[in-house]
DNA sequence: TATTGTTATACTCTATAACTATA
DNA sequence: TATAGTTATAGAGTATAACAATA
Protein backbone atom coordinates (compact mmCIF):
# COMPACT_ATOMS: atom_id res chain seq x y z
CA UNK A 1 0.00 0.00 0.00
CA UNK A 2 2.35 2.85 1.35
CA UNK A 3 2.16 5.54 -0.55
CA UNK A 4 4.91 4.64 -2.90
CA UNK A 5 8.54 6.27 -1.24
CA UNK A 6 10.06 7.97 -3.79
CA UNK A 7 13.61 7.46 -2.18
CA UNK A 8 14.91 3.98 -0.16
CA UNK A 9 12.95 5.28 2.42
CA UNK A 10 13.40 2.54 5.51
CA UNK A 11 10.38 3.19 7.15
CA UNK A 12 11.85 5.26 10.13
CA UNK A 13 9.39 3.55 12.36
CA UNK A 14 5.70 3.81 12.73
CA UNK A 15 4.56 4.42 9.00
CA UNK A 16 6.26 7.99 7.65
CA UNK A 17 6.97 9.19 4.32
CA UNK A 18 9.85 10.43 3.00
CA UNK A 19 11.69 12.53 5.20
CA UNK A 20 12.34 16.17 4.42
CA UNK A 21 15.82 17.39 3.99
CA UNK A 22 16.45 20.46 6.67
CA UNK A 23 19.13 21.93 4.55
CA UNK A 24 19.42 25.18 4.67
CA UNK A 25 17.73 25.29 8.66
CA UNK A 26 20.94 22.70 9.34
CA UNK A 27 23.05 25.57 10.82
CA UNK A 28 20.27 27.81 12.65
CA UNK A 29 21.03 27.33 16.08
CA UNK A 30 17.63 28.32 17.35
CA UNK A 31 15.92 25.47 14.73
CA UNK A 32 18.21 23.10 16.53
CA UNK A 33 17.13 23.58 19.45
CA UNK A 34 13.65 23.48 19.10
CA UNK A 35 13.89 20.16 17.60
CA UNK A 36 16.04 18.74 20.12
CA UNK A 37 12.90 19.83 22.78
CA UNK A 38 11.20 17.25 21.38
CA UNK A 39 12.76 14.14 22.40
CA UNK A 40 14.13 16.03 25.66
CA UNK A 41 10.28 17.10 26.63
CA UNK A 42 9.08 13.05 25.81
CA UNK A 43 12.04 11.80 28.45
CA UNK A 44 11.21 14.75 31.09
CA UNK A 45 7.68 13.54 31.24
CA UNK A 46 7.65 9.92 30.79
CA UNK A 47 10.80 9.92 33.70
CA UNK A 48 9.54 12.89 36.30
CA UNK A 49 6.67 15.08 34.83
CA UNK A 50 3.90 12.07 34.76
CA UNK A 51 5.07 10.35 37.35
CA UNK A 52 5.20 13.55 40.05
CA UNK A 53 2.54 15.51 38.20
CA UNK A 54 5.07 17.74 37.39
CA UNK A 55 5.62 20.25 34.65
CA UNK A 56 8.94 21.13 33.53
CA UNK A 57 8.78 24.77 34.95
CA UNK A 58 7.27 23.56 38.39
CA UNK A 59 10.57 21.17 38.73
CA UNK A 60 12.97 23.74 37.69
CA UNK A 61 11.00 25.81 40.71
CA UNK A 62 11.36 23.48 43.40
CA UNK A 63 15.01 21.93 42.65
CA UNK A 64 15.71 25.89 42.15
CA UNK A 65 14.66 26.45 45.77
CA UNK A 66 15.81 23.42 47.03
CA UNK A 67 19.63 24.12 45.75
CA UNK A 68 19.57 27.46 47.39
CA UNK A 69 18.75 26.54 50.98
CA UNK A 70 15.55 27.82 50.75
CA UNK A 71 16.40 31.02 50.64
CA UNK A 72 14.93 32.65 47.55
CA UNK A 73 12.80 35.69 46.61
CA UNK A 74 10.21 35.15 44.11
CA UNK A 75 11.88 38.14 42.22
CA UNK A 76 15.29 36.08 41.86
CA UNK A 77 13.10 32.69 40.88
CA UNK A 78 11.30 34.76 38.02
CA UNK A 79 14.57 36.42 37.06
CA UNK A 80 16.65 32.77 36.79
CA UNK A 81 13.69 31.38 34.70
CA UNK A 82 12.61 34.17 32.79
CA UNK A 83 9.08 34.24 34.21
CA UNK A 84 7.12 37.18 34.21
CA UNK A 85 5.90 38.37 37.91
CA UNK A 86 2.44 36.92 36.94
CA UNK A 87 2.69 33.54 35.36
CA UNK A 88 4.97 32.81 38.49
CA UNK A 89 2.18 34.35 41.45
CA UNK A 90 -0.26 31.68 39.46
CA UNK A 91 2.78 28.88 39.31
CA UNK A 92 3.11 28.97 43.27
CA UNK A 93 -0.02 29.37 44.10
CA UNK A 94 -0.69 26.15 42.68
CA UNK A 95 2.25 24.82 44.06
CA UNK A 96 1.34 26.57 47.57
CA UNK A 97 -2.24 24.67 46.82
CA UNK A 98 -0.70 21.47 46.74
CA UNK A 99 1.44 21.85 49.99
CA UNK A 100 5.00 22.19 48.59
CA UNK A 101 5.72 25.45 49.23
CA UNK A 102 5.08 28.17 51.50
CA UNK A 103 5.80 31.89 50.99
CA UNK A 104 7.20 34.34 53.95
CA UNK A 105 6.99 38.13 53.66
CA UNK A 106 11.08 39.77 54.19
CA UNK A 107 11.59 41.10 57.87
CA UNK A 108 13.42 43.74 56.50
CA UNK A 109 11.64 44.10 53.02
CA UNK A 110 8.16 43.71 53.47
CA UNK A 111 7.16 43.78 49.88
CA UNK A 112 9.90 40.85 49.22
CA UNK A 113 8.46 37.57 49.48
CA UNK A 114 10.61 34.66 50.31
CA UNK A 115 9.86 30.94 48.88
CA UNK A 116 10.55 28.04 50.78
CA UNK A 117 10.24 24.22 50.44
CA UNK A 118 7.91 22.64 52.90
CA UNK A 119 8.91 19.08 54.18
CA UNK A 120 6.87 17.50 51.24
CA UNK A 121 8.19 19.57 48.92
CA UNK A 122 11.34 19.15 50.27
CA UNK A 123 10.67 15.55 49.81
CA UNK A 124 9.20 15.29 46.29
CA UNK A 125 11.68 17.47 44.84
CA UNK A 126 14.77 15.03 46.45
CA UNK A 127 12.43 12.08 44.46
CA UNK A 128 11.68 13.97 41.41
CA UNK A 129 15.39 15.48 41.06
CA UNK A 130 16.74 11.57 41.89
CA UNK A 131 15.37 10.26 38.79
CA UNK A 132 17.43 12.33 36.55
CA UNK A 133 20.12 9.96 36.13
CA UNK A 134 17.47 7.18 34.88
CA UNK A 135 16.46 10.04 32.62
CA UNK A 136 19.79 11.73 31.30
CA UNK A 137 21.02 7.71 30.51
CA UNK A 138 18.18 6.96 27.50
CA UNK A 139 20.80 9.81 25.66
CA UNK A 140 22.88 7.28 25.60
CA UNK A 141 22.13 5.92 22.56
CA UNK A 142 22.80 9.33 20.59
CA UNK A 143 25.36 10.51 22.95
CA UNK A 144 27.98 9.47 24.63
CA UNK A 145 28.55 10.82 28.36
CA UNK A 146 31.57 13.31 26.92
CA UNK A 147 29.48 14.45 24.39
CA UNK A 148 26.16 15.46 26.84
CA UNK A 149 28.72 17.18 28.97
CA UNK A 150 30.02 19.08 26.50
CA UNK A 151 26.21 19.75 25.34
CA UNK A 152 25.36 20.56 28.94
CA UNK A 153 28.59 23.01 28.78
CA UNK A 154 28.22 24.96 25.22
CA UNK A 155 24.47 25.09 26.54
CA UNK A 156 25.55 27.01 29.21
CA UNK A 157 27.31 29.40 27.99
CA UNK A 158 25.01 30.26 24.99
CA UNK A 159 23.07 31.44 28.32
CA UNK A 160 25.58 33.22 28.96
CA UNK A 161 26.60 31.65 32.12
CA UNK A 162 29.84 29.61 32.44
CA UNK B 1 19.24 51.00 48.32
CA UNK B 2 20.07 47.53 46.74
CA UNK B 3 18.85 45.02 48.70
CA UNK B 4 22.15 43.47 50.17
CA UNK B 5 23.52 41.22 47.70
CA UNK B 6 25.26 38.48 49.57
CA UNK B 7 27.51 37.55 47.78
CA UNK B 8 30.03 39.66 45.27
CA UNK B 9 26.77 40.63 43.52
CA UNK B 10 28.61 42.56 40.03
CA UNK B 11 25.29 44.54 38.30
CA UNK B 12 24.76 42.15 36.06
CA UNK B 13 22.66 44.78 33.67
CA UNK B 14 19.68 46.45 34.75
CA UNK B 15 18.88 46.20 38.62
CA UNK B 16 19.29 42.27 39.29
CA UNK B 17 19.15 41.03 43.00
CA UNK B 18 21.94 38.09 43.58
CA UNK B 19 21.97 35.19 41.04
CA UNK B 20 20.64 32.15 41.68
CA UNK B 21 22.75 28.94 41.79
CA UNK B 22 21.71 27.10 39.42
CA UNK B 23 23.26 23.52 41.57
CA UNK B 24 21.82 20.60 40.95
CA UNK B 25 19.77 21.64 37.40
CA UNK B 26 23.34 22.19 35.22
CA UNK B 27 23.43 18.85 34.69
CA UNK B 28 20.07 18.23 32.96
CA UNK B 29 20.21 18.64 29.69
CA UNK B 30 16.25 19.59 29.19
CA UNK B 31 16.66 22.66 31.76
CA UNK B 32 20.24 23.85 29.19
CA UNK B 33 18.10 23.48 26.76
CA UNK B 34 14.76 25.37 28.00
CA UNK B 35 17.51 28.44 29.38
CA UNK B 36 19.25 28.39 25.73
CA UNK B 37 16.00 29.15 24.32
CA UNK B 38 15.52 32.40 25.91
CA UNK B 39 18.25 34.62 23.68
CA UNK B 40 17.86 32.32 20.55
CA UNK B 41 14.37 33.10 20.73
CA UNK B 42 15.23 36.93 21.31
CA UNK B 43 18.04 37.09 18.36
CA UNK B 44 15.39 35.13 16.17
CA UNK B 45 12.59 38.07 16.58
CA UNK B 46 15.37 40.84 16.53
CA UNK B 47 16.80 39.95 12.80
CA UNK B 48 14.18 37.77 11.58
CA UNK B 49 10.78 37.65 13.18
CA UNK B 50 9.85 40.89 13.57
CA UNK B 51 11.34 42.50 10.45
CA UNK B 52 8.95 40.08 8.42
CA UNK B 53 6.60 38.62 10.50
CA UNK B 54 7.28 35.53 10.99
CA UNK B 55 7.12 33.63 13.89
CA UNK B 56 10.03 30.47 14.40
CA UNK B 57 7.52 27.71 13.07
CA UNK B 58 6.45 30.00 10.08
CA UNK B 59 9.59 30.49 9.24
CA UNK B 60 10.87 26.72 9.53
CA UNK B 61 8.09 26.08 7.46
CA UNK B 62 9.00 28.54 4.30
CA UNK B 63 12.58 27.41 4.65
CA UNK B 64 11.45 23.58 4.58
CA UNK B 65 9.46 24.34 1.64
CA UNK B 66 11.91 25.81 0.24
CA UNK B 67 14.81 23.62 0.62
CA UNK B 68 12.90 20.65 -0.66
CA UNK B 69 12.39 21.95 -4.13
CA UNK B 70 8.48 22.88 -3.33
CA UNK B 71 7.93 19.27 -3.27
CA UNK B 72 6.27 18.92 0.21
CA UNK B 73 3.46 17.28 1.41
CA UNK B 74 1.90 18.86 4.79
CA UNK B 75 2.09 14.95 6.56
CA UNK B 76 5.86 15.94 5.46
CA UNK B 77 5.63 18.84 7.20
CA UNK B 78 3.71 18.25 10.34
CA UNK B 79 5.95 15.01 10.92
CA UNK B 80 9.50 17.53 10.75
CA UNK B 81 8.54 19.43 12.70
CA UNK B 82 6.39 17.54 15.16
CA UNK B 83 3.29 19.19 14.23
CA UNK B 84 -0.25 18.18 14.98
CA UNK B 85 -2.55 17.83 11.86
CA UNK B 86 -4.94 20.38 13.30
CA UNK B 87 -2.63 23.21 14.10
CA UNK B 88 -0.53 22.66 10.71
CA UNK B 89 -3.77 23.34 8.69
CA UNK B 90 -4.02 26.62 10.58
CA UNK B 91 -0.85 27.58 10.26
CA UNK B 92 -0.63 26.76 6.61
CA UNK B 93 -3.80 28.86 5.83
CA UNK B 94 -2.33 32.24 7.58
CA UNK B 95 0.37 31.43 4.79
CA UNK B 96 -1.72 31.28 2.41
CA UNK B 97 -4.03 34.33 3.19
CA UNK B 98 -0.87 36.48 3.19
CA UNK B 99 -0.23 34.83 -0.36
CA UNK B 100 2.90 33.04 0.52
CA UNK B 101 2.33 29.46 0.04
CA UNK B 102 -0.11 27.76 -2.11
CA UNK B 103 -1.60 24.37 -1.86
CA UNK B 104 -2.35 21.54 -4.16
CA UNK B 105 -3.94 18.60 -4.33
CA UNK B 106 -2.30 15.62 -5.54
CA UNK B 107 -3.12 13.75 -9.02
CA UNK B 108 -1.94 10.73 -7.75
CA UNK B 109 -4.05 10.73 -4.69
CA UNK B 110 -6.62 12.95 -3.82
CA UNK B 111 -6.38 13.03 -0.10
CA UNK B 112 -2.89 14.67 -0.42
CA UNK B 113 -1.84 18.21 -0.13
CA UNK B 114 1.08 19.49 -2.06
CA UNK B 115 2.45 23.07 -0.38
CA UNK B 116 4.30 25.55 -2.62
CA UNK B 117 5.59 29.01 -2.09
CA UNK B 118 4.46 31.28 -4.47
CA UNK B 119 6.52 33.66 -5.94
CA UNK B 120 6.31 36.51 -3.04
CA UNK B 121 6.51 33.39 -0.63
CA UNK B 122 9.65 32.45 -2.23
CA UNK B 123 10.93 35.74 -2.17
CA UNK B 124 10.19 36.53 1.67
CA UNK B 125 11.60 33.28 2.83
CA UNK B 126 15.07 33.77 0.73
CA UNK B 127 15.33 37.59 2.17
CA UNK B 128 14.65 35.77 5.65
CA UNK B 129 16.85 33.00 5.41
CA UNK B 130 19.77 35.47 3.84
CA UNK B 131 19.55 37.21 7.42
CA UNK B 132 20.76 34.45 9.26
CA UNK B 133 24.33 34.99 9.18
CA UNK B 134 24.03 38.02 10.67
CA UNK B 135 21.94 36.66 13.59
CA UNK B 136 24.30 33.63 13.79
CA UNK B 137 27.22 35.97 14.41
CA UNK B 138 25.79 37.88 17.38
CA UNK B 139 26.27 34.46 19.34
CA UNK B 140 30.61 34.91 18.52
CA UNK B 141 30.63 36.98 22.02
CA UNK B 142 29.79 33.75 23.60
CA UNK B 143 30.93 30.88 21.25
CA UNK B 144 33.25 30.46 19.05
CA UNK B 145 32.84 29.25 15.35
CA UNK B 146 33.66 25.72 16.22
CA UNK B 147 31.84 25.77 19.11
CA UNK B 148 28.55 27.11 17.12
CA UNK B 149 29.18 24.10 14.46
CA UNK B 150 29.78 21.47 17.26
CA UNK B 151 26.93 22.75 19.18
CA UNK B 152 24.72 21.97 15.92
CA UNK B 153 26.03 19.19 15.72
CA UNK B 154 24.94 17.60 18.96
CA UNK B 155 21.81 19.19 18.89
CA UNK B 156 21.50 17.28 15.74
CA UNK B 157 22.28 14.06 17.18
CA UNK B 158 20.18 14.20 20.00
CA UNK B 159 16.84 15.02 17.96
CA UNK B 160 18.38 11.38 16.45
CA UNK B 161 18.98 13.26 12.84
CA UNK B 162 23.04 12.71 11.79
C1' DT C 1 8.95 57.99 42.80
C1' DA C 2 10.47 53.16 42.25
C1' DT C 3 9.95 48.25 43.47
C1' DT C 4 7.73 43.60 44.82
C1' DG C 5 4.15 41.13 44.17
C1' DT C 6 -0.98 40.47 43.01
C1' DT C 7 -5.29 40.69 40.27
C1' DA C 8 -7.71 40.71 36.08
C1' DT C 9 -7.67 39.79 31.47
C1' DA C 10 -6.63 38.89 26.79
C1' DC C 11 -4.01 36.41 23.50
C1' DT C 12 -1.57 32.69 21.67
C1' DC C 13 -0.21 27.93 21.46
C1' DT C 14 -1.19 23.20 21.71
C1' DA C 15 -3.90 19.10 21.89
C1' DT C 16 -8.12 16.14 21.12
C1' DA C 17 -12.27 14.55 19.05
C1' DA C 18 -15.30 14.32 15.28
C1' DC C 19 -15.86 14.90 10.46
C1' DT C 20 -14.97 14.74 5.01
C1' DA C 21 -12.91 12.81 1.10
C1' DT C 22 -10.37 9.72 -0.67
C1' DA C 23 -7.90 5.09 -0.91
C1' DT D 1 -10.92 -0.21 7.15
C1' DA D 2 -7.16 3.19 7.06
C1' DT D 3 -5.16 7.69 5.76
C1' DA D 4 -4.66 13.05 4.65
C1' DG D 5 -6.50 16.84 5.86
C1' DT D 6 -10.18 19.88 7.97
C1' DT D 7 -13.35 21.83 11.50
C1' DA D 8 -14.58 22.86 16.09
C1' DT D 9 -13.31 23.38 20.58
C1' DA D 10 -11.14 23.21 24.96
C1' DG D 11 -7.16 23.64 27.77
C1' DA D 12 -2.60 25.32 28.83
C1' DG D 13 0.91 28.74 28.32
C1' DT D 14 2.31 33.62 27.96
C1' DA D 15 2.05 38.53 28.10
C1' DT D 16 0.24 43.27 29.49
C1' DA D 17 -1.96 46.69 32.21
C1' DA D 18 -3.73 48.33 36.47
C1' DC D 19 -3.45 47.98 41.32
C1' DA D 20 -1.77 47.43 46.53
C1' DA D 21 1.70 47.64 49.77
C1' DT D 22 6.11 49.05 50.91
C1' DA D 23 10.51 51.43 50.35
Amino acid sequence: MKPKATAGAAATEDDAPRPLDHGALDEVLGYQLSLADVPSKRLYFKHIGTPFRLRPVEYSLLVLVLSNGNDVTQKQLGQALSLPAPNLTILLDKLAERGLIARERSDVDRRVQHVRLTASGTRLAREAHACVPAMEREWSGLLSAQEKALLARLLRKMAGRS
